[in-house]
DNA sequence: CATCAATTGATACTGCTTATCATTTATTCG
DNA sequence: CGAATAAATGATAAGCAGTATCAATTGATG
């Protein structure tokens, strides 16, 4: 199901991320770590917690997503119904296709869109500071697998 | 100031557009339609609200912004910041370069993106069907102007 | 002008997120 | 190993954007 191996598993990478900015090792945090490096699809804020012990406040949940976005090791994901998501996010600028259908996502790289955005905006006198792209379609599984559904 | 010129109002316009879907005209209506015309950058359903009689609903407002968005005769621009806001459109699909200076924008039109994505989605497999796209930076004023400012 | 459906707006409510702050916990240091 | 202390937590409340409800109002129509 397209799942992907990492060398590391990623809640290490949350705790390393953490740790590397002084932040102190707490257990809810670790289990924060866990819960988000357990995920397999984009996720909410109010998802995360109902997979956390109830004990684990409303409150930690966002700031600790907060920290680990600064931290680029997570990145907020704005879906077709406007619902902000986030997702792990592989280091550097990078764009999403989003799949409707089954909710994956994989990540748009090594496209020219930065440099047609950088041409276009400059023959508009724009002096082009960053942009957010979200693309919504659906992945090659459900397009194939789902000719005959909606 | 890129002020742009119009040979008929938007307010007019808005109007119509209401008329042409069996909307009725209506006190508020008229009066959001004046408030809306009378914007010269993008705003949002609150600011707006703050400039109309207070007499008039919250609830009206929103419906009536949402109504002029399936018009297409406003669209919804996204800040950086997550703020939503609408501004007056030109018909059809398109994008936005938005000034993080001095708050105007630039339709993006007439541009390869459209083609640069739907080449680089199916390179990965991907049925396109829609995407979000807005475009932060300096227009020209800003740029030329702000060499010192921040 | 009477009728009737569309519209309005006061109010309450939802969902998401942040602020407050007393309590708890991790780290540091003697 | 215990204090000391600063960070972190979580219960609670509050804020904010947007939506639902519904009785009262208003526009269109004849």
């Amino acid at each position: 199901m397209a799942l992907k191996k990492r060398s590391v598993s990623a809640t290490d990478r949350i705790l390393e991320a953490l740790e590397e900015r002084g932040y102190r090792s707490t257990a809810p945090r670790r289990a924060l770590a866990a819960a988000i490096g357990g995920q397999e699809r984009h996720f909410t804020a109010e998802g995360l917690r109902q997979q956390l012990p109830p004990k684990l406040g409303r409150a930690t949940v966002y700031r600790t997503l907060k920290i680990l976005v600064e931290a680029e090791v997570l990145c907020r994901v704005l879906l077709e119904d406007g619902d902000l998501h986030y997702q792990l996010s592989h280091r550097g600028h990078h764009h999403h296709l989003l799949c409707v259908h089954c909710g994956s996502s994989q990540d748009l790289t090594g496209c020219d869109i930065e440099d047609v955005l950088v041409n276009t905006s400059a023959r508009h006198g724009f002096e082009l500071s960053g942009h957010w792209l979200e693309v919504y379609g659906r992945c090659r599984e459900c397009a194939e697998s789902g000719k005959a559904a909606a």
